[in-house]
DNA sequence: CGATAATGTTACAGACCGGTCACACCCTGT
DNA sequence: ACAGGGTGTGACCGGTCTGTAACATTATCG
């Protein structure tokens, strides 16, 4: 700890890296600033001139955890700039791997229950944060073809926060651990459903999913299901 | 307050009912034993008579709002005694409610994300709670007749918890409002994909879903939908 | 009524919290 | 060598937290 590749970290950055990494794992208001500066291997008083407060030292705990969900947004959006479709498995992928993790769930919606105050200043970090990445999904689902882009987003959204929340409560081998096998059976039926689909290149997936998907056929290949409108 | 239809709680009852309430507005560890007690109408001391500890009366008020969950179970199960779809529909619906309510989630769900400690005394409750509404959404959906009822189960559970964290960081508008649509959609690509569908009385749902379902055909009646696999 | 249990009141202990002060230190650039 | 900014140290403030002690009061019920 305390350095980057060998390049020792600064207090500021040091501070940010342990507060994060003690608020995930005993929760906002489970640590004190003392514990953190210490354990940042520095002291309460430079943390005070570093962050104002403890709201701003979370503040700026929260940003840093967005920063870097974006540079995955971004570093995505490159390697699969002309296979939308696949990005969306990824999306399911690297989903997965923070609902497996430390099993301690998203950082932004842990603080948006911690602290439910409904005008603590964290709040419109996290709330900027989540329509952030409602419009990047929404928009990636768009440039796959999917007809219903929106509502698909929607879906794998609730699906993972709920992955992530349920991994918490209901442990490792609770419903979160049906999340890829779900999250792929539901992009599969939208990206099937619309007259779109430009680029069908799901089929590059590697998912190993043992468990057979929901409307996806478990042998494989095309299939039909007849679906009933309920009215 | 502190009377349930004209009978006067007594403490004890009134100090579940009013810190389940705070909890719930504040947060577990945003709200003192002290502000509880004088809160209830009564004191410290009355409350620690009743409850050795906060952690006791945490584990109290968990165990009592899990039993409220147990009474709507046992009362659908009559009510919906011969419908098991219609059952399920009524899952969603009461589920969306829960999410609309006063948009603070699961308090037990909440509970695991604020006592971050994996020894906490409460986790045990909590795992217990989540793994019976599990048992008990399986075995509707197989009463229902669904194929994959496991994976039914699981995904509500997902789609159901990611709808409550969800409408806690993104807001009332967030992908938690798509929750109902979503939801029976998915009930209704379940059943109408296996064999069984003894009883199909979805058709039963009091649903006003506005907004067009996934799969479902916006304009009602049966429909075909083409699914590849992705392998 | 009289005995007993439940509840209310006040004060306090001990720990921890977020936040500040004054001052000493050290490192860097010039 | 010097100055100045960033940093470390320890003490301290006022407040709040969980939990307890001792005693007064009120309900309950035979």
């Amino acid at each position: 700890m305390h350095e980057d590749g060998g390049v020792p970290l600064r207090p500021r950055e040091r501070i940010i890296s342990t507060a994060r990494d003690l608020f995930r794992k005993h929760g906002i208001r489970g640590v004190g600033v003392d514990t953190i500066a210490e354990a940042a291997g520095t002291n309460k008083m430079t943390l005070y001139r570093h962050f104002g407060s403890k709201d701003d030292l979370i503040i700026a705990c929260l940003r840093d955890v967005a920063s870097e969900v974006d540079e995955i947004w971004i570093r995505f959006d490159r390697e699969y700039a002309d296979d939308p479709l696949g990005e969306l498995g990824a999306w399911v992928r690297v989903g997965a791997e923070c609902v497996l993790d430390d099993g301690r769930g998203c950082d932004l919606a842990n603080a948006a229950v911690e602290l439910a105050e409904s005008d603590h200043p964290a709040r419109h970090v996290i709330e900027e944060f989540k329509r952030d990445q409602r419009n990047r999904l929404t928009k990636l689902c768009r440039r796959a073809g999917i007809a219903k882009a929106d509502l698909l987003a929607d879906t794998l959204t609730l699906l993972l926060e709920g992955a992530r929340v349920s991994r918490q409560s209901a442990g490792i081998e609770g419903p979160s651990a049906r999340f890829i096998a779900i999250g792929e059976a539901v992009i599969a039926a939208f990206a099937g459903e619309g007259q779109a689909r430009k680029h069908s290149r799901l089929s590059r997936s590697t998912s190993r999913q043992g468990e057979g998907a929901a409307i996806v056929s478990p042998r494989g290949g095309a299939r039909r299901v007849t679906v009933e409108h309920a009215r």
